[in-house]
DNA sequence: ATGATTTAATTCACATGTTAAGTAATCAAC
DNA sequence: GTTGATTACTTAACATGTGAATTAAATCAT
């Protein structure tokens, strides 16, 4: 099966390897966990007590509204997730119940090792780099949005 | 509304950001043809006349082997792609009709123009060095594979 | 206060991501 | 040449991605 020619130059194709290869890091133990890797960004994102409304909550995690409302509802039924009385009663604002915040601290520890692990295989400075040089390249798109 | 942190310097979030706001670029056009930008990578591969085993398509296009028997499904539905009769009966060999090609040629001028918008804006140094980095992050990954 | 508008989430419909199981054709070893 | 393992792909089941339509609540203009 011979090579392809240059489709992995391609950036599209780049980003979508190399996010690939760094989910595979992260899956075993956050699948042992009973999780999706979207379902661990969401408690990621409350950790800590925080309280998000869905809107702020998907732009952080990069998910779809429609998508966080059916992930929320998942983590809901196992109790790991509940929400907080508002005022203003269109907003929903979420939090991570005791149990949430005690499975976030489990899954976290394996995950600190495993970003020390990557840091460690492809170099903490080179990584400083390529985290600026993908949020600068975010940037120059959103910016320039519309060209026509 | 508070910001985050700094979750944005996380690998997973930057590069899953990075995906979307390039994904973005040709999205709107890819879309206008009727197609999805998975349907599109796999028409994209196939360019040319070339003729490929769904194992190596799947391989190219970084899209997993069920989702690529229904993207398949849906193209072949649409009469842009065709089976290519082969020895080993077993593989399914695919390659593009001459209607495959046609939308390929079609749709291919505008992401080129796109491709050389998102270089202007970011620099074409610039995209170099990144694309290499995020091809060297993923082979110190695989490589490097499955340390416990 | 009433009604039009805007906002925040959800629902719907369809496409893909993901894992596990299933099926059919080939290969290896006798 | 028949069994057993392997290979290439498909199905199945459930979760998420995506865009459009919907619902409910707050806001605005009068």
């Amino acid at each position: 099966m011979a090579e392809a020619p240059r489709y992995d130059d391609s950036l599209p194709i780049a980003l979508l390897r190399a996010r690939d290869a760094v989910t595979a890091q992260f899956r075993d133990h956050v699948s042992a966990a009973g999780l999706t890797l979207q379902q661990w960004r969401v408690i990621r994102a409350l950790a800590g007590g925080t309280e998000l409304d869905t809107t702020t909550l998907a732009s952080r995690c990069v998910i779809l509204a429609p998508s966080l409302t059916r992930i929320l509802r998942h983590l809901a039924e196992r109790h790991l997730v509940i929400n907080v009385p508002t005022r203003d009663r269109r907003q929903r604002v979420i939090r991570l119940t005791a149990e949430g915040e005690a499975l976030f601290t489990r899954v976290w520890e394996i995950s600190q090792r495993k970003y020390a692990a990557i840091d460690a295989a492809f170099g903490r400075e080179e990584m400083r780099q390529l985290v600026a040089s993908l949020n600068r390249l975010r940037t120059c798109l959103e910016t320039d949005g519309s060209p026509g």
